[in-house]
DNA sequence: GCTATTCCCTACCAAACCGATAGAGTATTG
DNA sequence: CAATACTCTATCGGTTTGGTAGGGAATAGC
């Protein structure tokens, strides 16, 4: 299961996609559009303009704006960002690779062979999708 | 990422299904074998067996052998029995399918859209992958 | 029929993680 | 200059994770 904080992040950048293609929105109106705690989406917002995803404006009139095109946003940069790896071992993963503590061969594990499977289809979907992807979703079958 | 426990099970399964196609071994050999906690392999065998994964002999000459041919063990069953589900949205899980709570109109929710491809195509991997293949995969090309 | 061996079961525990909440600080603008 | 909005750090209760501990129950071999 994706964290709740994972899934909050996904849905405030739907919502800035979707607002006017990435016009600015204030803290507080995503927080009561989107159903997220204040203060919470305050820090995973912080997070996602560190990692130069977003932008923000402080003061009287400020609020924030994705930094980049939606298009240029995949859910999978975002899901590394916020829960780390995508692989299910830490020997399948590109930004977090280790060797897994108990492994003495590592190109004739099996449970390894099996799961890069499931990490590479994963990762074709997510690093795939963008913003943009996702806001006309709906018309597109499986 | 999988649990420990996760991988500790399909672990000491794949022993299992290499040891003579469903042969008995006893939790220590396992243990040894595998660089596994002996106690926490006790519970871990303990909870494949309530599944019917496994059985038990008791007493001085016993063990856990396999229930079932090892073309009958999918990973995926393994994986939601000590992981829980795969989806990654309680929303999209069939063995523990929930409402999202905050959620308001699943059919429009771009994050379940995406995650839903996701899903498939972990679900495609895991479940159509049993002990078998995996003891044979290093022939298959991925 | 005793006893060593093996599985069975429950309880417990420390550390990490999750999902927040609190509150004080710093820009900006009207 | 004050209201407003973002910024930052700390804290916190609850759950999960990855074990450990220890006694009980069955069974095979002598």
């Amino acid at each position: 299961m994706m964290s709740q904080k994972a899934k909050y992040a996904l849905r405030a950048l739907v919502a800035l996609a979707r607002s006017d293609g990435g016009g600015t929105m204030m803290i507080g109106q995503i927080s009561r559009e989107q159903a997220i705690p204040k203060k919470f989406l305050e820090q995973i917002l912080l997070e996602l303009k560190r990692a130069d995803i977003v932008l923000s404006q402080r003061g009287r009139s400020g609020g924030y704006a994705l930094k980049r095109l939606p298009s240029e946003v995949t859910f999978g940069e975002v899901m590394r960002l916020i829960d780390g790896p995508i692989a299910p071992l830490p020997c399948l993963s590109k930004i977090a690779y280790r060797k897994c503590d108990d492994c003495q061969d590592e190109q004739a594990c099996e449970i390894r062979h099996v799961f890069e499977r499931v990490t590479l289809a994963t990762r074709a979907v997510l690093d795939s999708t963008t913003l943009a992807d996702a806001i006309t979703l709906e018309d597109i079958p499986v």
